[in-house]
DNA sequence: TAGATTGTTAATCGATTAACAATC
DNA sequence: TAGATTGTTAATCGATTAACAATC
């Protein structure tokens, strides 16, 4: 792998190559060219040579691509074979919607626990996930591999709680609140999923038709 | 407003503004240039004042902008005063969560309706929001003002759903779905949520560090 | 071998940043 | 008025696309 300078915009194509080459394997596609491929997913082919070239060399001349290989090439490039673990923290709606629905697996990573505040829950489990309570984070974190926190929380407590676990030495955040967690050190990890954007995108598209 | 040819990324940034603008206004503060609106937000002063300029002119020399002011500006441009009516298809985890702690309001719109195949969901309310058979799909389509269908639906049903939803008149679509849904109709506009994505680059930028 | 398609270098296009005259 | 800051034009930077020699 070279990956010296890889820009935000190719990290955020990988997924989507990620996804199409799943889709063609399980269509039995065996092999397919950067221009077939491009047309599937609407861009050119001289950009996804350009994006694979960041990472090494995938493809034969005058044969193309093989489906499995690249899939699986770029699997470990995005780190699905990794073994990430991750904790939840809010088991509310969300957290219960993400329990149940979200395959984890397949992005390689395994949700081992989740903590809120409500007595109701601690105790409990959902979807084979354990539920703690927060006063047991902290043991939690010192007792056990934890790459990730997915906060699925009130967007209140966000920031604080962020600071919190990155000096509990936490440094990937999967973060569902409507507000920009900032933390100083680069090394930490933040990627956001901001629903309301989201929306407000789409409403400004509908605006302007 | 000018916005002749607003790129994406001018887009999908103003939510980024308008959130920033609530916190100022929340936070009692007045004016603001761009210069200090631009370290907040950790992006130049000159890209604001770009950004800004695709829709108008809306600050003044030697004071810069007024808080309150810009804040309903970006709303208008947004379109949160344009009350969009939408409609949910899938009642499940997600479309719970969704009905319950997201603020639709706040980006300007009703969540009128739900629809699901679930016989214990069928008629009865969630947060409000009356929960009908997909039978009564066509129907509730036809007499009623629909903008956007937000789809929190299985992956395997995205697709031929959207299609049928198309032919039905509508050209919003809010995709909770991890599949690329597709329309070749080009007023029909497509804002998609991917999961799944966004934990991969998560992936790859811990695997990078 | 001839055709197809790669990886890469060069050209183009677009987006970001800097500079500055206008002006509150 | 003097200082501050805008909106906009020009310069720079980076990302996308095109071209093509290399080669399967």
């Amino acid at each position: 792998m070279k990956k010296e300078n890889v820009s935000d915009a190719v990290i955020r194509r990988l997924p989507r190559y990620y996804r199409q080459l799943s889709e063609l394997k399980a269509r039995g596609q065996v092999r397919i060219s950067s221009h077939s491929l491009g047309q599937e997913m609407n861009i050119t082919a001289s950009q996804i040579r350009q994006d694979l070239s960041c990472f090494g060399e995938f493809g034969q001349q005058g044969y193309g691509y093989n489906v499995e290989e690249l899939h699986t090439e770029i699997g470990h490039i995005l780190g699905v074979d990794n073994h990430h673990h991750l904790i939840m923290i809010g088991a509310g709606n969300l957290g219960h919607a993400l329990m149940h629905n979200f395959h984890f697996q397949e992005a390689g990573f395994t949700l081992d626990a989740a903590f809120d505040v409500a007595p109701a829950v601690i105790g409990t489990q959902i979807n084979n996930v354990p539920i703690f309570s927060m006063d047991e984070l902290d043991g939690y974190v010192h007792s056990h591999s934890v790459d990730v926190v997915v906060l699925t929380v009130p967007q209140s407590v966000a920031q604080s709680l962020t600071e919190r676990l990155v000096h509990l030495g936490i440094h990937g955040f999967w973060n569902f609140t409507n507000v920009e967690i900032t933390c100083p050190n680069p090394d930490v990890r933040i990627e956001s999923i901001h629903f309301a954007d989201s929306l407000l995108t789409l409403s400004y598209r509908i605006a302007n038709r």
